[in-house]
DNA sequence: TTGCATACGTGACTCATAGTCCGTTGACGT
DNA sequence: ACGTCAACGGACTATGAGTCACGTATGCAA
């Protein structure tokens, strides 16, 4: 019997983008310049404090150099809410 | 030389919900009843005229009986935009 | 110790739009 | 004729996008 994950989506969103950003060696700050998105914006996603558009996901996934399908290929993402 | 795939990322995202509802045998009417969405709004989404939150994405797959990673796990998202 | 730079975190705010709810229309099958 | 479905529209409310001021913690160098 494996423990349930009981992460909102809103916080397997953060954990991923944080996961991606940090193998990326990026700041939050540069993440940001290269998404065209406000640093405390990211900050905020990453803390899982935001329902995040698709659009934006897919211009923070793109700065991060991974397309929509990688992003979402992790285990984070594996069950059904 | 493969022809580039100009479609939005609101178009890929209804693109896709269309494939699976139409593989579920849903009407939008019953997949807005069981994603708790509007039937007018899974329609708009459908059309490629929304820019969905990740929220209402996860709810509509988990309808669709699908996880986010499966949802993703389509050659429509494995380029970057 | 002080000063400065870098990085991250947060509350409050405005404004655009996500999402709802009412309805209509046209195509199709029975 | 009738029911079902997709598409669309107008008016509305809820909420996400995007920004700002300010705070804390760390490390480094004078």
């Amino acid at each position: 019997m494996v423990k349930q994950n009981t992460l909102s989506i809103q916080q397997k969103i953060g954990l991923r983008i944080r996961e991606l950003r940090n193998k990326a060696k990026y700041s939050q700050e540069s993440l940001g310049y290269y998404s065209d998105l406000d640093r405390t914006y990211i900050n905020s996603v990453e803390n899982g404090r935001r329902n995040v558009s698709i659009q934006a996901i897919s211009q923070i996934s793109y700065a991060l150099k991974v397309s929509l399908k990688e992003f979402f290929a992790s285990d984070l993402f594996k069950n059904r809410e």
